[in-house]
DNA sequence: TCTTTCTATAAACGCGCGTTTATATTTCTA
DNA sequence: TAGAAATATAAACGCGCGTTTATAGAAAGA
């Protein structure tokens, strides 16, 4: 302001023209904007906020770094929030949270809040009942989450957005089922995590839709790691039990792994044994074999998301909002006709 | 303040306290300490800047996210700049810029500044004599950059990590001509970016050091996209001059794009020529052939680059700062002896 | 021409915090 | 015991901005 003032009009002249309010001579405010674009003036930020502006900021914070990170669409992820929100005037303030039960790393994410160093947060790797974060919806702030709706949650003021995963848990098993496979196993997620669960219930579901009798042996628990579905597989073969004509993962780079440890016991994919995973991980179709999976749209879903949310900081929107996002089957050249 | 006031004691006594100030009772602070607690009491920090104090925010600044963010590198770069800087106490604000050149974009990252968001700033992709980042530099502000070290910078007040090239190259000539190659073509890429040149030259001088003669014929023009080394060797097999037996590229990507020609012209690696990469790209121990490449340690590099930014923030450090960092032949399948 | 209404500018206040200066209280020395 | 030194608390100011209230000025109506 003191700048501006120099260009011989009031502080609140200058307030008006930025704000532009009606009661300004056209001349005055034609000199003003001249002057601010002359000295480059910038509005100090923290300043701005302390009066009563919002920080035009929002959290980006992603739980379990090691293992998001390592994952190539938290990229995609990243980008896609970053961009939607810059074009909506929006900057990202991204942090990282090694787990969600570290009293510590809770106190980091809650301070952030708290210091009003951001407008609202959007989680990517946390549940979506999780504690602090009930706390902080409960305590007015705009949130948004990747993740499965939950029981209670309608009445509560939060935007949630997951996968469909049991539309893509069906179009799997029916283009399995459409090669003749009537052997058809799961290596099922990380149940502790939204899509774990959430992926089973769609396989029984579209097992049963499709008519294909469930066999829980061929329900093999991992995570959401390459290595879980390497260890998944190797523990499987040690049972003895013979395996399925089929398979779907609970991810790509589970489906990674897998196939890793069944060369290693000399089954090949797709002669012996087909593999459907989820995601489209970029290494996917440069894999031997080309790997057949689930692809979601990650950027529109972040854009939804992150559109979503700016909306509820600015009072466009309240309440309970949701959405899920649908997936699509990529064939390539892990599956074979039974 | 006010809610720490409400504790019995003055707003200076709680400065006091909180800043660790000698002139305080230790029973007053006791008390102070406790009822901060017990309101859970967090400043904010808009104020506190306004009042004088540092944002302990840094800005990520990376250039082309088109480019970048479909680098599965640039994940690793983000999770050791957020990991290290909240380490340290600060936060992270990213940005990114379609490309330097647009005005537009420019303002952007000035304006960051200027509204004074974040304490200094940490640009990837960009170039080292950007003339934005250039007047930020002689405005004062902390920047470090993953470029080059120029002409002239030894002057200035800047922080600049780079990939030591030449010592890459090196060792990718040295293991070909190890394996008896003394054809040793090189697909380059972008000029206009420090790694395009630094490679082109320490090309040069391994290939003089190694006593291998040089034909300019075999210096394929690129990029640092898949594309631009599928372009390349399509633009060279049409010339019709015969290929040398062995290839360094300039990236990882880029070898994938090359191999991928070579293959549809028939032309069989390692079998028929040698490819070495660099960056150890993700997917570089799965493609088919498993790449050999030099690979960076590109987390203690952020690492140093994080902190030598904090350092410089925090008047630990001033004037110009340089460090390159070394690389690791990392010897798969893709070259065979000659 | 004088008053009323509207408009343009100027000045003052508060946002929340840190710091500094001024005042009140205690402790120590002469 | 009086005075000086050291210490503890209280009050005031400024950071930069937005907003609100107060004043000065101009236009319109009587």
């Amino acid at each position: 302001m003191e700048i501006a003032r120099l260009a011989g009009v009031s502080r609140s002249t200058v307030s008006r023209v930025i704000n532009n309010y009606s009661n300004v001579p056209p001349e005055t405010r034609e000199k003003v904007l001249r002057i601010i674009e002359q000295y480059h003036y910038v509005p100090n930020a923290s300043a701005q906020v302390l009066a009563g502006k919002k920080t035009r900021t929002i959290g980006l914070f992603m739980i379990e770094a090691g293992q998001v990170s390592s994952d190539m669409l938290t990229n995609m992820l990243i980008a896609s929030i970053i961009e939607n929100a810059s074009s909506r005037g929006y900057y990202v303030l991204t942090h990282i949270l090694r787990n969600a039960e570290d009293a510590e790393s809770i106190r980091g994410v809650k301070d952030i809040f708290y210091q009003r160093r951001i407008d609202g947060g959007l989680f990517i790797g946390a549940n979506n009942d999780e504690p602090f974060i009930e706390q902080l919806i409960s305590e007015g702030y705009s949130v948004a989450i990747v993740d499965q709706e939950k029981p209670g949650c309608e009445e509560s003021n939060r935007i949630v957005a997951n996968f469909d995963n049991e539309s893509g848990m069906m179009q799997a098993v029916k283009w399995l089922a459409g090669l003749k496979h009537r052997q058809i196993g799961l290596i099922s997620g990380d149940m502790r995590r939204y899509s774990g669960p959430s992926k089973l219930d769609g396989y029984y579901k579209a097992m049963k839709h499709c008519g294909i009798p469930v066999e829980k042996k061929w329900i093999l628990p991992a995570g959401f790691n390459e290595q879980s579905g390497y260890e998944a597989v190797n523990e499987f073969m040690r049972t003895g039990v013979p395996l399925p004509t089929a398979m779907i993962t609970a991810n790509d780079s589970v489906a990674f792994g897998a196939i890793r440890a069944l060369r290693e016991h000399g089954i090949l994919v797709p002669q012996h044994i087909s593999i459907i995973g989820f995601d489209d991980h970029a290494l996917s179709s440069r894999f031997q074999p080309a790997l057949t999976t689930l692809r979601i749209d990650f950027g529109a879903m972040m854009e939804r998301l992150t559109n979503s949310l700016i909306d509820h900081i600015e009072h466009r929107t309240s309440g309970f909002t949701k959405f899920a996002v649908d997936m699509q089957l990529i064939v390539r050249d892990s599956c074979r006709e039974n």
